[in-house]
DNA sequence: GCATAGCGTTTAGTAATACGCAACAATTCC
DNA sequence: GGAATTGTTGCGTATTACTAAACGCTATGC
């Protein structure tokens, strides 16, 4: 009994069997004997795991006497997951820890009928308070979070759900060129800024949220009087943004950063 | 040993661990207690499988000293299943196209189980936003894609592949000759539509996805409340569905429309 | 065309494994 | 305050799951 004291209880099989769940979800499909190989047992070893895990639905074999890969039972278990996971929810104590490490603003938003609605709010430290934007359905061109979500779309998608560019002040984006240049700056930086777009004095920067499928289903947005949030000062508050929707968006299920 | 040639060959603690993942999923919460007894073994031996879940990230916990629940390492695997379907990976875009352009939310389905098993669901537009069926297991004689996957089964397999007729609202086709009629249309027209036939205020409309063999192998649908959703508005929608379908089907080497 | 090598599968037999028991903290409910 | 929950942890045992070797089978080599 030389477990070496890394994790002191657990039950060996069902950590092989979770072994073999994964080495199927990277290679798609694996047989008995590279399973065995890759989870250093004996080949009789590694069939009863998939067998027991097949039984279950939670892996099927391509053709009979043939390799394996990971089956339908598990969207069933997933569908269970998701049902709880509610962008709101899993953001909120993020938010919150958002807005008191950088004491602006924080918004979450998604999207809605051509425009950016905001789901949440944390109102930062500082005297002056934004009123509560929850609810409020946001221009998409004009808004940090608006950018975000617009992002990764392609051509297409763009010309659905955006609706007339519209200046709300001397510097919103109007031209359908300039968005698309901005967001292709977003997308390669990661984040948004937009200073005085929407109204003039707000300033904002937002990153985005995404599922497990990698796609954009949020944005998560740090808002202040511009006087405040100066260019330099927004330089400070990214990262702390950056590693705020990071979690909320690991928490969602998606992939851990830098992937 | 006393193992009465149920199953002969299964490993008890994977075959175990995979029993407390479906409580959960079916529970969304449950103790070490709970779970002990449902499962017929001693509080400790449900500590460690549920243990041994949680240190892959299958399930978390609520809070320390709390109740378990299903972890988004689950969602991770069910996403590589998915990403494994050709159906789903060459749907997707065209799914999200949909979703934008008509603002409701789209689902790809296919037979699995004497049910529609559902594999991808992009949401639509609107703020309120239904909850993802992906994983789900739904009747087929009350959904628009259960339907289109009857469609043209042969009486033989439909019998095969039909669970009673059970009613969940007054629209629910229950009997076998009103389903043949209403399959028979299905084929007619290339579209199927369910108004408040599996939940009441839900509307879909559905159409099918081919193989090269010209075999109906799953199914997309754009649902939504069925106030929104009116028999103008699914006829407006239509054309852009059957587009949809038609355009995966391509992709995935079936005949071009019409032929 | 036969032999070989590889695959997934099945069977025995053993020892390591995971189980049940009981005691432990920490809540909660009387 | 105590009684009865809860989740958690050592401990010793025997049940369990592992290694090993043999089995059909397919495909590939010479």
């Amino acid at each position: 009994m030389s477990n070496t004291g890394s994790s002191p209880s657990t039950v060996q099989s069902v950590d092989r069997a979770v072994s073999i769940l994964e080495i199927l979800a990277r290679t798609g499909e694996a047989g008995v004997t590279a399973l065995s190989v890759e989870i250093g047992v004996h080949k009789s070893t590694a069939f009863r795991l998939v067998a027991a895990l097949e039984l279950r639905g939670l892996v099927e074999q391509t053709e009979d006497r043939g390799k394996y890969r990971l089956g339908v039972g598990l969207l069933r278990l997933a569908a269970a997951t998701t049902a709880r996971l509610d962008v709101v929810q899993e953001s909120r104590s993020v938010s919150r820890r958002l807005a008191l490490g950088t004491g602006e603003t924080v918004n979450v938003a998604v999207l809605s009928d051509h425009a950016a609605l905001y789901l949440d709010q944390v109102a930062g430290t500082s005297a002056l308070q934004p009123h509560s934007w929850v609810g409020q359905h946001n221009p998409l061109h004009a808004t940090s979070n608006g950018k975000v979500l617009l992002s990764e779309m392609t051509a297409d998608e763009l010309d659905k759900v955006l609706a007339p560019l519209v200046a709300f002040t001397d510097a919103t984006i109007t031209t359908k060129p300039r968005l698309l240049r901005e967001l292709e700056q977003v997308r390669e930086r990661g984040y948004a800024v937009a200073v005085d777009e929407f109204e003039l004095g707000l300033s904002a920067v937002a990153a985005p949220i995404r599922d497990v499928h990698g796609d954009v289903v949020a944005s998560m947005s740090v808002s202040g009087p511009s006087f405040r949030l100066t260019p330099q000062r927004v330089q400070a508050v990214l990262p702390q943004l950056l590693s705020a929707t990071a979690e909320v968006t690991q928490r969602l299920g998606g992939f851990p950063p830098g992937e």
